[in-house]
Order: structure tokens, then sequence, then C-alpha cells
DNA sequence: ACCTGAACACCGTTCAAGT
DNA sequence: ACCTGAACACCGTTCAAGT
């Protein structure tokens, strides 16, 4: 039923979403429906499990790959997971976020630091921090309306906005350059925060993670 | 009248927002909102706009300072506005974003980084991947229930997250050091990014950003 | 015991009818 | 010309009355 329920907003978008729509859509009374989910809340958070639940199907990845590979391969299919759902950041941000598949994506993602040498806090809010940033650069993305370059155009013709006006408007709306860049930084940083806080680890300290393949 | 808007949000939660309560707390007619607002959209997008006015008032800081410290400044003044109203971030992530506000502050970022020697593209980018990092990262914690830890120790019980029951949790709500230790990340990266791309600069290159003041 | 028609208490938005 | 009472077409959620 999470399955219908995206479906319905894939066609017609999260506002389009309702117990009546959803209850027809399954040829069901929607009384019925809130024996399966107490509440509509209820069935937008086992939506955002049923979304998450594609991520690691699509991390493609040996097992010996650096840990900045495997960082960002679990980014990149988080990130294109989110982007194959309509409205699919807004359902998992909106979600409370302590269940199965959340739990399973952050494990993964915190193991492949610890055999790199990260400390387990470490892992834990490098792990929140990839989160928060790809949940935001998707929540944006998926908000824009592809009439964005023509509004900010307009607004920055003058010269109250030198700096917008100095890197080319289409900049701000290649979000799939926009998130590599981030997550090259991210990786980036990350290393540097290794390096300081590993005292001794087996591997080779490897150089700064460098561009991940664009 | 996005004023009174937002009143009623820290009351009672953007949830309780609707457009009678919003003509009741003003003493008007549920019509006369429509003559200021075309429809309930454009009164969130002004909200928006209102909330993020108070993001560069809250700013003190030196001119002088270096760039990774005005970054540092303007980051935290953006979480500390997100977070002082109830439910800012869904509210700012929410609405289209190329109003004025919007894009003052990220003229104000971009301004520093161009000081500092970050190419225009480099500059853009680096302002919108903070801004995500923040919104997302304010948004879980705006989201946070109270009830989180409890819910995570309970999952996490078993054998099935080995890593996430060797961070203590608390580390997971620890919402400041997680903002924080991400930013300081990215400043790592981004000093990093700007080693990288810049050929000459009269500003003697700074160490890895370090540590902000915590 | 289960299911369902119908209702309750709301929404955002519009508009004809009054002044 | 402006304002407003009232309605339209919906919501999420609940429950009495039927089988």
């Amino acid at each position: 039923m999470a399955l219908a329920a995206l479906a319905l907003v894939d066609s017609g978008g999260l506002e389009s979403l309702t117990m009546r729509r959803l209850a027809a859509s399954l040829s069901v009374q929607l009384p019925t429906l809130y024996r399966l989910f107490d509440n509509k809340q209820a069935l937008l958070d086992e939506m955002a499990e049923t979304v998450l639940s594609g991520v690691l199907g699509r991390v493609h990845l040996a097992d010996d790959a650096e840990w900045a590979q495997r960082i960002t391969a679990l980014a990149r299919a988080l990130r294109d997971t989110l982007l194959a759902q309509r409205d699919g950041a807004r359902i998992v941000g909106g979600a409370y976020t302590t269940k199965q598949h959340t739990l399973t994506l952050g494990e993964t993602m915190q193991a492949s630091m610890r055999e790199a040498g990260f400390p387990a806090d470490i892992a834990l809010w490098a792990s929140t921090t990839i989160f928060s940033f790809i949940l935001g650069e998707v929540l944006e993305q998926q908000g824009a309306t592809g009439g964005e370059v023509e509004a900010l155009t307009a607004s920055v013709s003058g010269e109250r906005y030198p700096h917008f006006a100095a890197a080319p408007l289409a900049l701000f709306v290649d979000f799939d350059a926009r998130f590599d860049f981030g997550l090259r930084v991210l990786l980036t940083g990350l290393e540097a925060e290794r390096a300081r806080s590993t005292v001794d680890t087996s591997v080779q300290p490897s150089p700064p993670a460098g561009p991940p393949a664009t």
C-alpha cells in the first residue's frame, strides 16, 4: 500500500496524496486504511522506509574499494534514490527516521569509515553530515520549478548581486555538478579529519580524496 | 501579516497555520487575506523571506576576519535564525528561494570567498553546499520529537547495528556538536579546494581552517 | 466480529449579493 | 468600488448502524 501511495505521489505530487484517493486506488473503503495505518503520518513514515529500501540495491562497488569511493557510491545511491521518486526528499525528510532502512544505511556508511580508521563519533557525524547535505540538495532540486534561471536572471539583473551575476547562472541549477562538488569537499575534509584523529592504522594514508569521477 | 503567521507557527506548529486562523488573529475577514496574497504558498514564501531577513543582523564579525571565520559566522547565524523560529527549516526549505533576502545571504557568502581567492563557480557552489547542509541539519533537529534517543536505543539494541551501538547514542542528538563537526569538515575541504584552484593570491595561504571556536 | 455509509470538524479558495 | 456572508469542493478521522 505504501507502493500505491508512492505511485500516487509520482503522478500528482505529494499534495495530491489523500487518504480518499489512496483508498480509491486500492479499491478499499476509506476506513479500511485506518486499520492498516494509525493515521496519515504513519503512512508517510512507511513510504519513506519504502523509498530508502532501494538505496543499497543501487550501490555497485568492489568490497576492497577505498573508503572515499565507498562513501561516494553510497551518497550517489541515496541521491539517485531520492531523485527517482517525485518529492522523495520531502517524503524522507518529513518522516521520523529511526526505522529499519534508515538505520541500515547509516550503519553501512559508518562501517566503511570505521574500517578506514575513523573513530566512532567521527564516523557517526560524518554520516549525518553527508545525509543532511544530500537531503538539502535534493530538496532544493525537487522544489525547483524549471523557471528558476529566469527568476534568478530577473532578480540579479541590477548591481545588487554582483557575485551571482559573475557566475553563470546555469551553474546554480546544475544540480549534478553542485552535488559532485559538495560531496568532494566533504570527502576532502573528512580525509583531513581522519589524518588528524587516527594515531595508528595499518592502511597507508591516502592522498586527499581527489575528484571522484564526475 | 507574515509576522502574525510566524507567530501562529511558533505557538502551534506549521500544521496549525490556516488561512482562517490567520484571518482571525489579524481580525480581518477571510477573503481579505486573498487580496494580500494570491494563495497560501505566497504567504509561505513571504514568511520564509521574513525569517531569513534576520540572518545578517545576527552576524557580528570584524571586517578583516579570515574567510573561514566569516563563513563560520554566516553559517552559524543562518542556523540560529532557522532554529529560532518553530519549523523554520520547513518554512524556508519549502519556499521558492529566489527572493531578496535569500539572494543577499548568498551574495554575502560568495563575497567572502571571492575576496579569499576562490573562483566564481567554486564560491557559488560552496555557498549552496553550506546552505543545503544547514537546511538538512535544522530540518532533522526541528523534526526530532525528543523521544529519539529512546527510539534509537530500542531499535539498535540487537546486533544488527553494531556501529550505531558503538557510538554513544547521545552523540546522534547532540545537534550542536554535529553541526560544528560538519561545518568544520566543509571548511577544511574548501580550504583544500582553494589551494587547488588559486594560482596566485596576495594573501598567504592559511593552514587548514582548523576547529572554529566551539 | 467485521465492514461501511454517513457524518464531524475542519480546510483553501471563490463569488454573488449587499452596501 | 469595496467588503462580506455563504458557499464549493474538498480534507483527515471517527463511529453508529447495519450484516
